[in-house]
DNA sequence: CTCCGTTATGCATTGGACGCATGGATTCTC
DNA sequence: GAGAATCCATGCGTCCAATGCATAACGGAG
């Protein structure tokens, strides 16, 4: 096999040019070098090729045999190349590559919808993947199984190579029955603190972040738990178990109101206190996919559909 | 289009390398440069790619998703690289390749037979092209409608850029009826030249030969003719003439043996003589032939073929 | 925290590609 | 057939950029 690194690529470039004008000083002028260059890089060539390329008749050049052979090829050639060098375009209308993220829920519920709303607008061929299997958060990021992580963990100081893009919050709401008695009368935290709360979480974790919002508000002694007699793995049921007891939900406002809709069911505001009131989420990929053009057009996407 | 001309296609080699190996050091043992050369070339192709390609994990570099997507293409072009700058091997076993020549009669007759018996046996799937109209001998060649010309004659000084060999010389005999007084007793100069001769001429050239050595030899004075009653454009009826009358033709010796076999004809070697005695012809042959392995081949086999 | 393996970088060198100017060859024109 | 025009090749000086060496910086493992 004759050793590639030995060879000087960049002179098919003038080849070409070579072969198609048959004019060292034209070929030259197109390809922005000089006459001598031009005559220098052929003779180079002839060497590589130990054929002469081009031969002097009266009416100037023409193709050597093996020239001619050439010609064909090497537009092929160099089609392929500018193909291979040039950066890959992603269509999002007529793409079906596949998007795959990991997120617990309901940060996925939450923060993902959407963006898959403009998937199927923009891009209806593209598939959205999710998995939310409770496991550790960054590894598949690392190992290149998904492109994005949603969560709200942080990831640990050792998974260096992460980029990040912080989600918008979203404001929470209450959400409870009609009947409840919270649903009258002004939603202090007092009240609130009081209440009956119900969660979802996959992951065990979840309410926590009402729990130390209200902790860190006074309204609940450190140690002193915040009353939560229910836990749901998903959010389907809630309308069901709110409408028949007492307890309520903190859910980002659009998705109680989703949820509320012909339902015996009120959402509330919550009153204004920190940032911890609002259901937030990171969006994180790793290094390897930080110049993929899908990616990037997802991300964007996430950016242009938060509120 | 993106520029190839500002691009470094050389690097291309060196990404494969890298994106198989992860590990820039041991790319460069590979490639033969140094470890602080592939890193260089790694922050080359990362500009030129716009994308990290290698990126650090715990486990080492590993591929950002261009990269993934790069390395099989990658591999592609690289062996149509190979394959386009690689001298290209002509397989007589395989080829089907045409050769063409151009050449006059009798020269084609005499020069060529030995080669297509070659051929047959050699390159089954080729084809033996022979143009003998008559015209003008090296026009062809310059304008590249013929691999080859074979000629007696020289070409004119205004083409160059020709190529040449010299085919061995065929030694002449003399054909004649076994009733020609000739085939008895001692061939002289002097009872050749009383002889009466034919000839066979597409181009109205051919006896000119044997009548100038005669000259030459004294047996003719200057201006006297031979005596040449007959004159064929092909070799095909000089047995019937000559078995019917006194005429004797010169030929080289193989040949006439095979057209007087099983006929009333006799063969007889001509008297020692100067060079002119024997049927010569050139291969000529144009640059732009010159290093193309089919011709290259042939030549060849042209030359195993002679005597 | 330190050591080891690996990659990145500062620096000096060099090789070769380039442009300019010119020589040499060929063709065209008158 | 002489002269002009065109075009390619080459000698020469320049300059850029790739390379190698030495070393620093970095990251992971113990």
């Amino acid at each position: 096999m004759t050793n590639l690194r030995t060879l000087d690529l960049n002179l098919l470039v003038v080849l070409r040019q070579l072969l198609e004008d048959r004019h060292v000083s034209r070929a030259g002028e197109q390809l922005g070098m000089s006459q001598p260059a031009v005559s220098r890089a052929l003779q180079r060539l002839r060497a590589m090729f130990d054929d002469p390329l081009l031969v002097r008749t009266p009416r100037g050049f023409e193709l050597s045999a093996r020239a001619e052979a050439l010609l064909p090829e090497l537009s092929r050639w160099l089609d392929e190349t500018e193909r291979l060098v040039s950066r890959p375009v992603f269509d999002p209308a007529t793409s079906t590559q596949v998007v795959r993220f990991y997120g617990p829920e309901p940060e996925v519920g939450w923060f993902l919808p959407p963006l898959f709303e403009r998937m199927r607008r923009l891009a209806p061929g593209m598939v959205l993947e999710v998995n939310s299997q409770p496991r550790d958060h960054f590894g598949p990021l690392e190992r290149g199984d998904v492109h994005f992580v949603v969560t709200p963990f942080e990831p640990s100081a050792s998974t260096a190579q992460l980029h990040s893009l912080r989600l918008a919050p979203l404001s929470l709401a209450l959400v409870m029955s009609k009947d409840n008695p919270l649903a009258q009368g002004p939603l202090t935290l007092d009240r609130i603190a009081a209440a009956s709360h119900g969660l979802v979480s996959l992951t065990g974790r979840g309410g926590g972040m009402v729990e130390r919002d209200l902790i860190e508000q006074g309204q609940l002694s450190p140690g002193e738990r915040l009353n939560q007699p229910l836990r749901l793995s998903s959010f389907a049921s809630i309308p069901a178990f709110c409408e028949r007891s007492d307890i309520v939900f903190h859910l980002p406002h659009r998705f109680a109101e989703e949820l509320a809709r012909g339902r015996n069911l009120v959402v509330r505001e919550t009153p204004p206190r920190t940032t911890k009131e609002v259901a937030y989420a990171h969006l994180y990929w790793h290094e390897r996919f930080h110049k993929d053009p899908m990616c990037r057009w997802i991300r964007e996407q996430l950016k242009a559909g938060q509120v």
